[in-house]
DNA sequence: GCAATATACTAGGACATCCAAGGGTTTGGA
DNA sequence: TCCAAACCCTTGGATGTCCTAGTATATTGC
């Protein structure tokens, strides 16, 4: 996994769908498929910058969530439905950052059934601490040309949209 | 995770960024978040579409590339590297696909270190059969217009030769 | 008012990914 | 020739994701 392939696995698995005579799908399938290693690729980036921190980048996303909420408190659920992820992701990610002092859970006043995840002072601090880094080690030297940037979030945009991610 | 969210949360996740003082890795940061959801979308698909097949994406991945190797059959160090995951889950895959008779195992003929994987019969043809339903279910309804996808295989392209997957 | 339905969270299980470490096989330089 | 270094695969552990099911609380409808 570390030295570079002598050719991209990738077009060549879009010529061996069009030898195969799926033409009509091999642009498509090359695509999701670049989709799918440039993400593992991302994901490892991040990870590797948040590792110092103790955090990973499912419990990084909830922290800075949470940073981001006027109070920063959030419901289970609402954390669950903005991040887009499985309840139960959700509930082990707040084990685990409850774990380390960086968030509580309190209840909610009115509503028995809901949670309140809570950011601690130290769960601030270390969410700003983190994203300045991330900022500077993945976002700011992402590698993709500024157009290409701005292409990336209008097809990708267009497609969450059609996926029924939102209707705004 | 049903119901579409009134408001795009990477956009929101944008304007935060921006709020923040962050104007100048906002764009990357939301370009970046929306592969990473993008990828989860797809990869549901993908695996709803192989369940009945009793298979996971990543046992299909390593099923398609042994069906278009010429003989049938790779050394596990060649699928690792071509597939670009960690050696250890493509241990885990054979594992699971030999279970299901998909795959046998069987030593190099030279190098005694070396295992190779090797397509059953039952393997191929149901590689085959996967491969078709995939084809129509997921890449040929990817919901990316033509001249989307060939950007995306552009940028992303790009990307993963700086990110040191391919020197071709 | 009370039962039926809906919602919120958590527990347990199946999978996948990576890392670290260990045992066997080859290769290559002293 | 021979031993150290390199390489290949597997095991064990930590994390994350999802699904199914179960418990508790709210809401709805009769």
């Amino acid at each position: 996994m570390g030295t570079p392939l002598p050719r991209d696995p990738i077009a060549d698995a879009r010529l061996n769908w069009e030898r195969h005579g799926w033409s009509d799908v091999a642009a498509p399938m090359a695509a999701i498929t670049a989709i799918m290693r440039t993400q593992q690729i991302l994901l490892g980036r991040i990870e590797a910058v948040l590792k110092p921190f103790g955090l990973t980048f499912a419990r990084y996303e909830l922290l800075a969530l949470l940073s981001f909420a006027r109070s920063g408190a959030l419901p289970m659920n609402k954390a669950s439905a903005l991040l887009q992820v499985h309840p139960t992701s959700v509930t082990n990610a707040v084990d685990r950052l409850q774990e380390a002092g960086l968030v509580i859970r309190s209840p909610h006043p009115t509503d028995g059934r809901t949670t309140l995840i809570e950011l601690t002072p130290e769960g601030r601090t270390l969410a700003k601490r983190a994203t300045a880094v991330l900022n500077s080690e993945v976002f700011g030297q992402s590698g993709f040309a500024d157009q290409d940037v701005d292409q990336l979030i209008r097809i990708l945009g267009t497609f969450r949209r059609n996926a029924g991610d939102f209707s705004g």
